[in-house]
DNA sequence: TTGTAAGCGTTATCAT
DNA sequence: ATGATAACGCTTACAA
């Protein structure tokens, strides 16, 4: 910068005010400023701008995992429109450790980053009082946090188990499983309940005999099917919390010689690329990730003018697909 | 950290001198720093610091996607190893086009980050010269560039398309075809020159009739069985360049009547999550993504201090499932 | 409109 | 062993 106002002729601060517009400057000494900046292939330090400023233009993204399409979604989207914003995304991935997690978010706050998105933090973290403490601005997806006056993006995912439900009683069923996320996560719970409410809206009752508490993981899948067809009578649908789990079960009903979906009808969660590459493919309930990223951006930058706390809930839809029917003749 | 210092009654020197270790500093005055620092609570500002000595401990990544499982195995593990070694990680998704990878290049750049990992950077992109300029140590995934002195690690591609016609000979096909990446891309080439290779080796003379060149994108596998299948006589096998393609491909043939692995054999390249899941279970080529990362990382860190051009090439590894089986009878 | 100078929070070079 | 102090590269009153 030195170098710039020397061989523009001209003080340092003239530079400064030329990078940073809405400043006076006469247009003559704009010309030559600018001429010379490019003749020297002048880049400010953004480190000291950083410093100086107070601004780093640096978002921190925290998430439980990184192996997994809907946090991928996540990360995708997030990048993309705070890049659109003018900011860089540092990805922090915690593999759901509670120390990996404040260490990372530690580090965010001594880089003095604009804000903080994060998704699924753990219970027993205690993240929410750090950055309470550094006021910085955070933005939460998945889960609403009372204590603090913290903006939230979340799935209505009480809606969305009631659309599973409603879905899959439509089409005919009434023997219907499911497989849960671990019931201790407050979305599985929200799933789950809507999954009931939309059944009982239909006079069906739902027994817990067809409740199998998964992990999310494929395997869970697997093990939900062993144990929801050990004996008759077997279910004529299955709805899973998210697709892995899903196409966890259509492996192991297909090794079972069911067929899919003209004897069980399987419905997911998630639509990650996957599901739509199944064969059948799979029927799933969609996340409009995209739209949760766009939100999760701009509430972060938005909450920093403004300091009121806000919560959007997004609604999921459903994506029909080949892996849902009518129930089998006979058997209803 | 003034605050700490008087809160110790010390210079704010010496309280550098016990943050920064190997300074020799009186114990009794160490113990009251230390506490004094743990009672204001007190963080160093990183800004500050890499203003000062400049290191930031940050590593920019540079991938042209995201929502695509193989990039998503580089940022995991990178994400991983780096985090080990005290970096963070900013990633950036240039979607190939070259002016947001340039534009990304020149925040880290102006960031003074520690190193640059990029993958499957675009042909036409000048980003070489910048880094080479900056003289900021960088290291290239998938790609190898003859002209700057670059770290770069990459798959033995050709070795991974003899592994595949190797197989697919050993089960006893002989009319294979195959569905390459782009082949304006090096890693395509070398993948179906590998395969023609394995091929020849054994006497199999490939037909170029048996070539589809298709997009890496799971479209172009359905494509390429439309194609390839619009005429008998029909492949007994198909080598795919990726699992989506494969995946595209297994849909079409499906779809078409074929049973897999009786009628076609199928094989993947990549061994995405979602190629396990499939029904039947999609036989694939693995790519040793964590090894690869790791090495990036490392390559990237010792770079720095010796700075001799460094070369690293990994095997891919075959994995048998259930897509690929013997020819059927009286085919052959 | 432009220049001077102080300060952002560190580290490193001097002295002491 | 510790303390002043300059410097890192920038922004911003304040002065001119």
């Amino acid at each position: 910068m030195k170098d710039v106002a020397t061989f523009a002729g001209v003080s340092i601060s003239t530079v400064s005010r030329v990078l940073n517009k809405h400043y006076r400057v006469d247009e003559g000494t704009r010309k030559k400023v600018e001429e010379a900046i490019s003749a020297i292939n002048y880049r400010p330090n953004l480190m000291a701008q950083g410093l100086r400023s107070k601004v780093s233009n640096i978002i921190g993204l925290v998430v439980p995992h990184l192996m997994n399409e809907s946090f991928m979604y996540l990360v995708n989207y997030v990048e993309k429109y705070a890049r659109e914003k003018g900011y860089i995304i540092v990805i922090g991935n915690t593999e759901g450790e509670p120390e990996t997690e404040e260490r990372f978010i530690d580090s965010l706050l001594r880089r003095h980053v604009d804000g903080i998105i994060f998704s699924r933090v753990s219970d027993k973290s205690r993240i929410l009082r750090l950055i309470d403490k550094a006021k910085i601005p955070a933005v939460s997806i998945d889960r609403i946090f009372d204590q603090a006056d913290l903006a939230a993006v979340t799935l209505n995912n009480r809606n969305a188990g009631r659309i599973a439900a409603e879905y899959l009683i439509k089409l005919g069923h009434s023997e219907i499983a499911t497989i849960t996320g671990p019931l201790n996560i407050g979305l599985s719970r929200d799933r789950y309940l809507g999954f009931c409410e939309g059944l009982a809206a239909s006079g069906v009752r739902f027994d817990t005999d067809r409740l199998f508490e998964g992990s999310f993981y494929f395997e869970s899948g697997i093990e939900a099917v062993k144990t929801l067809w050990a004996a008759p009578p077997y279910p004529t649908a299955i709805f899973a919390q998210n697709d892995m789990m899903a196409m966890g079960a259509m492996k192991e009903l297909v090794r079972r010689g069911f067929r899919i979906p003209q004897d069980v009808s399987v419905l997911g969660f998630d639509n990650i690329p996957a599901s739509a590459m199944m064969i059948p493919s799979l029927s799933t309930i969609s996340q409009p990730y995209e739209e949760m990223a766009r939100w999760a951006v701009d509430l972060l930058i938005q909450e920093k003018a403004e300091n009121n706390q806000k919560h959007v809930i997004l609604d999921a839809t459903l994506v029909p697909r080949e892996t849902t029917a009518a129930p089998p003749i006979g058997v209803v």
